[in-house]
RNA sequence: GGGCGGAUAGCUCAGCUGGGAGAGCACAGCCCUUACAAGGCUGGGGUCACAGGUUCGAUCCCUGUUCCGCCUACCA
């Protein structure tokens, strides 16, 4: 270690610790108070922690900010569900002791989730931990709703809203979710006030014929001509109303006459306002999903499914139901509590947001902001495009409650940043708070710089704003998503992220979206128990693929936990065969035997693969190159060829088992991001109690170590590991496709094609003894093949096995015959492109050459095939 | 009604800018070789949904068809 100066220099430290530092910043998606860990917060924390992890090794000053949503509604619903199983009403209770309450709960449940975040290993800056409903938070709300109010951007109206009978609140246009049911058209029949004649229309909806006030036709349509401007007696109710015209009317549809509820249907409330003068608007159906007094004394109460079959067996006793037919029709319900939706007429607030979407387009347009996969562009396109005005008002108590106030005497609306203490207008001191509070996405909204100290003018913002990426699911890129963009140009006059990273849904094996309703679910607390959470994270990384949903695979799990097992065993035999060693910081490649040097390569190859591929966020890229290096090149062929140096006394041991080290070393910092628990756990044991060979600076957790990136490659080394391979692996085959055991010592001629694969195989002789487990009788140009011997045909070099008894001829010769048969269809294949003169002409020159090249080589090969069984018939002939 | 995505080995899925298709699991055979049987070695297995088109050449690009899935929409 080196001395520190004599005096400290700040400036010098904190450049080189902060300034030189590319800041990298992320902003989790906070999960609902709510929420408890499933597979999609589980996919979206991982991918987080991935690029977090990473970019904190690679020397990035990095950045991730936690934190939990509020949740109104479903927080509410939540604690209204455990008031209801004590008998208790919220409104019994009243506002602030029911708020106190919610307080109470989210303190004793609340923080599970988070709990759950950490056991998956996220590394967040957990002391920076936000709730959208912390005090700095709701300030930022206060501001943004009182700056937007002042411009003119959030106003007041009363028109319908979708209404939610359970929550009873009103939800914007994206808390409904629509889906597909089987109902039934109805046909009633409406008489003409003078008895001429009668009008029919079709409902799904019979119940809302009570609170009809009018009946619409398409002007243009001959049937109805003459009709409109007449009027119909309603029946059940005697209530007369108009027929009106409307080009909006489908001619083809039912009977072309459409009944008209302004109060209860978003269509008729067009046409009623289309009107001149306007439709009258009867509410017959009220907040509670119960019929009002309006419906008529008979309906009054019911409610509105009941009130449906009533006004079915009124109508048909009275002689007006025409007819009955099924009919599929999509119905709207809640978000929270799937309960359907009814539209009602309501005063609420609403943000326009017309002015802040084009906004939001635009900087995806000129590339502000980058969505990837790009494909989701379009649907935030068309989203934003046609966005209408967002209701942010909810009828409910938690939430931030909205900064507005009515004056009791004059009726002035004031809307403020402090608690008014009288009418801005009249002085009187009469003065009501809104009842409402606000929409939880409009607290989300903010959330990339709410969290980072605005409207303060903190170094946090200026450092990390705007955040590096977004990482989150494309359910929310309406809720969430597009609206901080909104919000985030219009308040920081910045985007709030660079790139949006949408990630996949996590399906079940079969393809269904999990859900508890279908008891499909997979918890993650239960992958992480059973197979740990490694090989859980590992998992989702290598599913991760850009596009494409998960199917969730609990095998793939378990195949990971292998992975994870062999990274230990690894590990366990080098540590136990070299761990007397210092680790070094790097290696020489000079004084390294080829397998080390190749190696390395392969781990200069793999760090380069897997640095691109998390840049690009294919993860799931990254993942398969760093597994297929450490299982595939690490532990299959680079262990196994230190076994027999570790096991003997050669020069070159030292310096393999530093290899080793400095290779495995390596391998943990590049699974790291992936597998947080094990990595630290064995790279702990590697460094415990020691310095890092030749005195550098060796970081203690390898959650600060340096992550790989690519180092040199030794091309020659990885030439000549392949003929090694060619050769071990012709052996094997032998071996294999004759079932031979291992026990039986194999004895093996090779004949090399160029003296080059002949000296590389005679300076790796110890290897291929080994890794073959055969014995190297003869290398050399001109060995002949023994009688009876089992043959390789490879690239560089022929093997042969002689088997004196044991080989049987027959099946020999079919094991060249099945070779030849391949070489053949090559051949065919390849003399085909050749002879075509357009493949000569047009295609590139090098794809030309290497085709040729193939195809002598493939010719060669048949030759050297065709020898071999001429031999095999002479020994056969002999025999 | 619009839009998007998918169809590749028995299963779950990769395959970046077109140059004879890969992995994991499963399957078959031989092995308890002192890191690992949660392992090693070897092997079998695919008209890349279908039909056209572009191209010297298509799993990949274009068009259409079929079957799935999703998003979105105010046809009562």
């Amino acid at each position: 270690m080196t001395e520190l100066d004599k005096s400290y220099n700040p400036r010098g430290v904190e450049e080189k610790w902060y300034q030189d530092a590319e800041p990298f910043s992320i902003v989790i998606p906070p999960p609902n108070v709510t929420g408890s860990l499933h597979m999609g917060h589980a996919l979206n924390t991982t991918l987080q922690d991935i690029l977090v992890r990473w970019k904190r090794m690679a020397g990035d000053n990095v950045l991730w900010v936690p934190g939990m949503d509020h949740a109104g509604i479903a927080t509410q619903n939540v604690v209204e569900r455990q008031l209801a199983s004590e008998d208790v009403d919220r409104h019994w209770l009243g506002r602030e002791a029911f708020i106190e309450r919610v307080w109470k709960w989210k303190e004793e449940y609340g923080g599970r989730i988070i709990h759950q975040l950490k056991r998956l290993g996220a590394s967040c800056d957990w002391s920076r931990e936000r709730f959208t409903l912390d005090s700095g938070l709701s300030r930022a709300v206060i501001e943004v709703f009182v700056t937007l109010y002042e411009q003119g951007l959030i106003y007041r109206d009363k028109r319908l809203i979708n209404w939610c009978p359970r929550c009873h609140t009103a939800l914007s246009d994206i808390e409904v979710e629509h889906e597909e049911s089987e109902g039934k058209l109805t046909y009633i029949t409406y008489p003409l006030e003078d008895g001429s004649g009668e009008v029919v229309v079709a409902t799904t909806r019979p119940e809302t014929m009570l609170g009809d006030t009018a009946v619409a036709v398409h002007p243009d349509d001959e049937r109805y001509e003459g009709f409109i401007g007449k009027k119909v007696a309603l029946p059940l109710t005697g209530r007369k109303i108009p027929i009106v015209a409307d080009t909006a009317v489908e001619r083809e549809f039912g009977t072309g006459a459409v009944k008209v509820t302004p109060a209860h249907d978003f269509n008729d409330e067009a046409i009623a306002k289309r009107q001149e003068p306007p439709l009258e608007f009867v509410t017959v159906i009220g907040p509670d999903g119960r019929m009002t007094a309006d419906a008529g004394e008979r309906y009054a109460g019911m409610d509105r499914y009941e009130c449906r079959k009533a006004v079915i067996r009124d109508l048909k006793d009275a002689g007006f139901l025409l007819k009955q037919e099924k009919y599929d029709l999509s119905i709207s319900q809640c978000y929270r509590c799937k309960t359907v939706i009814e539209p009602l007429s309501a005063l609420q607030w609403y943000v326009k947001v017309g002015p802040l979407a084009r906004e939001a387009i635009k900087a995806v347009r000129e590339g502000k902001i980058r969505i990837i996969p790009g494909s989701w562009e379009n649907t935030y396109f068309a989203w934003m495009e046609n966005i209408n005005d967002w209701c942010i008002s909810r009828q409910i108590w938690w939430g931030h409650r909205i900064p507005a106030w009515y004056c009791n005497d004059c009726g002035e609306v004031i809307v403020s940043r402090e608690t008014p203490s009288k009418c801005s207008k009249c002085g009187s001191a009469v003065l009501r708070q809104d009842e409402d509070v606000l929409d939880t996405w409009f607290s989300s909204a903010l959330w990339p710089f709410s969290t980072l100290g605005w409207p303060e003018v903190t170094q946090e913002l200026k450092a990390y704003y705007p955040t590096s990426v977004l990482v989150t699911g494309f359910d929310i890129i309406f809720f969430w998503v597009a609206r901080m963009v909104m919000m985030g140009i219009k308040f920081m006059g910045e985007v709030p992220f660079r790139d949006v990273y949408i990630h996949a849904l996590v399906r079940d094996a079969n393809g269904q979206k999990m859900s508890k309703s279908k008891g499909n679910v997979v918890d993650p607390l239960i992958m992480m128990e059973k197979y740990g959470t490694d090989a859980f994270r590992f998992t989702l990384a290598a599913f991760a693929a850009q596009g494409r949903d998960v199917r969730f695979s609990e095998e793939r799990v378990e195949g990971y936990r292998h992975f994870v097992n062999k990274l230990w065993n690894a590990s366990r035999f080098i540590l136990s065969n070299a761990g007397d060693m210092e680790l070094p910081q790097n290696v020489e490649p000079e004084n390294l035997d080829i397998g080390s040097r190749w190696i390395l390569s392969r781990l200069s190859a793999t760090a380069e693969e897997v640095n691109t591929a998390l840049g690009d966020y294919r993860f799931n890229d990254a993942a398969n190159s760093v597994y297929q290096f450490t299982w595939h090149e690490l532990c299959d062929w680079y262990i196994e060829m230190a076994k027999p140096v570790l096991y003997g006394e050669s020069a070159g041991k030292e310096a393999v088992k530093g290899c080793l080290l400095y290779v495995l070393d390596n391998t943990l910092r590049l699974l790291h991001p992936f597998m947080p628990y094990v990595t630290e756990e064995i790279r702990q044991t590697m460094t415990a109690g020691r310095k890092a060979a030749s005195g550098g600076k060796m970081a203690e957790s390898i959650v600060v170590a340096d992550y790989p990136r690519s180092l040199p490659r030794y091309g020659e080394a990885e030439d000549e590991m392949a003929v090694i391979m060619e050769a071990v692996t012709g052996v094997r085959t032998i071996r294999g496709e004759l079932n031979l055991p291992p026990s039986i010592e194999l004895k093996v001629y090779i004949k090399i094609l160029t003296e080059k694969t002949g000296d590389i195989l005679r300076r790796n002789l110890a290897y291929l003894t080994k890794l073959a487990k055969a014995r190297i009788a003869e290398v050399g140009p001109d060995v002949t093949k023994p009688r009876g011997a089992a043959t390789a045909v490879r690239t560089f070099t022929e093997v042969y096995v002689p088997l004196e008894g044991l080989l049987n001829i027959e099946m020999e010769i079919d094991r060249l015959k099945k070779e030849e048969t391949k070489v053949e269809q090559s051949i065919a294949f390849l003399n085909k492109k050749l002879l075509n003169e357009d493949f000569l002409k047009r295609a590139p020159k090098n794809v030309v050459l290497k085709e040729q090249d193939k195809y002598e080589e493939c010719l060669r090969r048949k030759e050297r095939i065709q020898e071999n069984m001429r031999k095999l018939h002479e020994a056969g002939g002999r025999k």
